[in-house]
RNA sequence: GGGCCUGUAGCUCAAUUGGUUAGAGCAGAGCGCUCAUAACGCUUUGGUUGCGGGUUCAAGUCCUGCCGGGCCUACCA
């Protein structure tokens, strides 16, 4: 059994999450993990949340609290709401933690013993009413291109043309509206990235199994214009990891904190010192040193498309910079974005679903397999109302809850709440089996692969394949004249049941549950022959008709739902 | 502007990386079944693979030019 270490792109502190955010990282990365521990593999699962930079301030502000006690409620608004869609993390951290803390400026502190680090000076745009130095795309102005009066410091939003902060006509402070701008010098560290492009260079090339959309983006910063630029990893902000070189001070740099792109990848090596001290498990070490044990390790990062640059690029600098062994990542899956109904989700403007709206409508797994089944691989995709209506009550409540509920309820109306007993197998029921032993094996193949909408697909005509089965023995006839087949199918209908709560686990982990306790058998493990574990539960096993798995979104619901999110969350 | 991705049936997606007659699910039509959440099964209609050139014995796949959609473009994270 081999080792899986698996992160998901941490989410940002400041609000909740769209259901686009969940299907881009921490949805396919949970799929994955749980894929995995039914294997039988050993995996550490880990996620955080991301809580420095200006944003965090801002909505901290805005909610009128201290930016720590902000950070700390969002926190666990977003574990509730992870716990909710049953993330299976071993662990959820803060990028905040003291861990992070320590571990942040230790591997600055190696950076620079390396050489990868330097000082530049720089003039930025200060707000003196904000007493903060603004980003740049928190400068807003008149455009000197086209005119278009709500241009933001880095690009115009109307003319795509983009700007430098001083280029603005009539800057002003997008936080207070204040026009009294100066520009101030500011030294601030770079990491000297373009020093290891040929390292990345080389590293990249060697990954030919990683999504393209994975290596296209890496090699766009690689090569674009005179190669990759050099990144500054310090800010001016109050809330952050204050920049210290390992465990000394960092003359010239008081008062200032790591840029957030720079800590909170760190976190994911931090979050397992998080597990570890949390006392939910030991040795964190040997997930993430090669030279402690983690050659063994395979280790694979989820995130959405934006994130690549800092998961191919700026991180492994990090990693390869400080000339210690820590574990590279090994796969890279991305997803592209999931739009809502014609248009972007939006968690600044508020529209599409979000998390703890999606939950207070349905459960869990409704959403979990819609998101899953239409996972953005490829290109971006869409979700309607419509298209989410059609799969959950076509797949979920047609094609599996059904076949559970027509075996389950013919067996207790003629044979009583047990395995029926008698009968043998016969061409029918080994041409089954046959056809369910390669589509279990393609099943793991796409899952190994993590080709999330074709395990899927898979998945459901796995689910489809007992429906057919059924249909073709119709036990409900066969008992009138041969009792004894009619029970031995039935007796493989239940079997099948609990093959497809196994299988299933992954995509729905509830209903996998009800369907396990249903028919007891909660320890069911991972299928090897198919011929053996359909025969797993014997004559004489007892079993109870489970309620309805899945009910169907009415076409009233799909409505009112439709006009409840049409506008903008409030 | 530059780069990348994408365009296949009414809808959502496949197509073993250049190889028979381009396949699934949904929706539509017909038939069957009656155990089941009016569920299930079988059959079936539906495609000039965005458009035009080119390479090749062979192109959805490669080249090229248009047209459309999307993303990224380094100080939001």
């Amino acid at each position: 059994m081999a080792r899986h270490l698996i992160t998901s792109a941490i989410p940002y502190i400041n609000g909740i999450k769209h259901l686009g955010n969940l299907v881009g990282s921490q949805l396919p990365a949970d799929l994955y993990a749980r894929y995995l521990r039914g294997r039988g593999h050993e995996v550490l699962f880990l996620c955080a949340t991301d809580e420095h930079g200006t944003p965090a301030e801002l909505a901290a502000a805005k909610a009128g609290q201290p930016v720590a006690e902000y950070c700390a409620e969002m926190h666990q608004v977003q574990a509730r709401l992870a716990e909710g869609f049953r993330l299976s993390f071993d662990h959820f951290g803060r990028s905040s933690s003291p861990q992070n803390h320590r571990l942040t400026q230790h591997f600055a502190g190696r950076l620079a013993d390396a050489g990868l680090i330097e000082d530049v000076s720089e003039r930025q745009v200060y707000s003196v009413a904000d007493r903060r130095f603004l980003p740049d795309r928190y400068i807003e102005g008149t455009c000197p291109n086209c005119g278009y009066d709500r241009a933001r410091g880095d690009q115009c939003e109307n003319c795509t043309k983009q700007l430098d902060p001083t280029d603005l006509i009539n800057p002003r402070s997008a936080i207070s509206g204040s026009t009294d701008l100066e520009v101030r010098e500011t030294k601030h560290l770079y990491l000297r990235q373009s020093a290891m492009r040929k390292q990345l260079s080389d590293w990249i090339d060697s990954k030919a199994d990683w999504p393209i959309l994975t290596t296209s983006i890496a090699k766009k910063w690689l090569n674009d214009g005179d190669g990759l630029q050099d990144r500054g990893i310090t800010r001016d902000l109050d809330w952050g990891v204050p920049v210290r070189r390992g465990d000394r001070d960092w003359p010239g740099m008081e008062g200032k904190v790591f840029y957030v792109w720079f800590d909170a990848p760190i976190e994911y090596i931090a979050c397992a010192q998080e597990w570890q001290d949390a006392g939910k498990g030991a040795d964190w070490e040997r997930w993430w040193r090669t030279d402690k044990g983690a050659d063994d390790v395979r280790y694979t990062q989820f995130m959405g498309k934006d994130n690549v640059p800092f998961h191919t690029l700026s991180f492994p600098v990090t990693i390869m910079g400080s000339g210690e062994p820590w574990k590279l990542v090994d796969y890279i899956k991305s997803f592209n974005y999931l739009n809502y109904d014609g248009g972007q989700f939006s968690t600044s403007q508020g529209r599409g679903v979000f998390m703890d709206q999606a939950l207070s409508i349905l459960p869990a797994d409704y959403w979990r397999w819609w998101l899953l089944s239409h996972a953005p691989e490829t290109a971006d995709s869409e979700f309607t109302w419509e298209n989410f209506q059609a799969s959950v009550n076509k797949d979920l409540a047609d094609v599996l809850g059904n076949f559970v509920s027509r075996v389950t309820k013919f067996c207790r109306s003629k044979f009583g709440e047990a395995v029926p007993e008698g009968g043998e197998w016969g061409a029918r029921e080994t041409a089954l089996v046959a056809d369910l032993e390669a589509r279990v094996r393609a099943y793991e193949r796409h899952m190994d692969a993590i080709e999330v909408r074709k395990a899927a697909a898979e998945l459901r005509a796995i689910w489809a394949a007992g429906n057919e089965y059924l249909q073709a023995a119709g036990p409900w006839t066969v008992i009138k004249t041969d009792p004894e087949t009619a029970a031995m199918q039935t007796r493989l209908g239940l079997n099948l049941i609990r093959l497809y709560a196994v299988l299933s686990a992954p995509f729905i982990p509830d209903a996998a549950a009800t369907m396990l306790g249903a028919i007891g058998a909660e320890g069911a493990g991972w299928p090897g022959d198919l011929a053996t574990a359909l025969t797993a539960l014997p004559a004489g096993h007892g079993f109870e008709v489970p309620e309805v798995l899945f009910a169907k979104i009415s076409d009233e619901d799909r409505a009112e739902w439709q006009a409840r999110f049409a506008g903008v969350r409030t």
